[in-house]
DNA sequence: TCTAGGATCGGCT
DNA sequence: GCCGATCCTAGAT
């Protein structure tokens, strides 16, 4: 799944305008058996409620206080992964990304982060379990038919959960080079 | 009710 | 490369 949305399109509908990016890095959190998962051992809680229920849901949490993270829930209810986006490319919108980060931002870092994006797209907690397939959402993901290739997808293991133990190795995160 | 700490970012050195 | 911001969440008491 998390292979799958590298170059597929995430469209934010907002005040009738729309913003439009391509996502081109990802990782996967792998339920219940994976240390560095929100619902590690079955952890069910108000925050994760999402990720316990249907499949093609977002996932919207605060990290840190300060950033929002993306998430979409992958499989289905009672097996709760999801797949954190990471970063994107801007296709259109240019001027509304623009003016929701912080002025002067350097024109290939207005997405490369997970709290980059939310802020570029204004997602926060309040679309926490709105429909990403539904082709009404006011976010929501598309396909237009671009391919990224396997071999030039780059594997690598994830970001920031080094107190997950073993499995702060293993290589769930997807980088694309679609990103140029 | 209390407390520790986090799937990050940006500014500063 | 380092560090502070900032506040919610979850687990402990």
């Amino acid at each position: 799944m998390a292979r799958g949305l590298l170059g597929k399109v995430l469209v934010r509908t907002e005040g009738g305008c729309d913003t439009v990016l391509r996502i081109n890095e990802v990782e996967a959190y792998l339920g219940i058996g994976d240390p560095a998962c929100h619902t590690f051992q079955g952890r069910r809680t108000p925050r994760t409620e999402t990720m316990w229920g249907e499949a093609g849901m977002a996932y919207v949490y605060l990290v840190y206080g300060v950033h929002h993270c993306l998430n979409v829930v992958t499989v289905g209810p009672g097996q709760p992964e999801a797949v954190l986006i990471r970063g994107a490319t801007v296709m259109d919108g240019h001027d509304l990304v623009r003016s929701r980060r912080a002025p002067g931002v350097e024109e290939g870092r207005l997405t490369d982060g997970p709290g980059k994006l939310c802020q570029a797209l204004a997602v926060t907690r309040d679309l926490d379990g709105i429909d990403l397939c539904g082709p009404q959402s006011d976010l929501r993901i598309c396909d237009d038919g671009f391919r990224v290739l396997d071999e030039r997808t780059l594997q690598t293991p994830r970001v920031g959960v080094d107190y997950a133990g073993e499995a702060a190795s293993w290589p769930l995160r997807y980088v694309s080079d679609s990103r140029v």
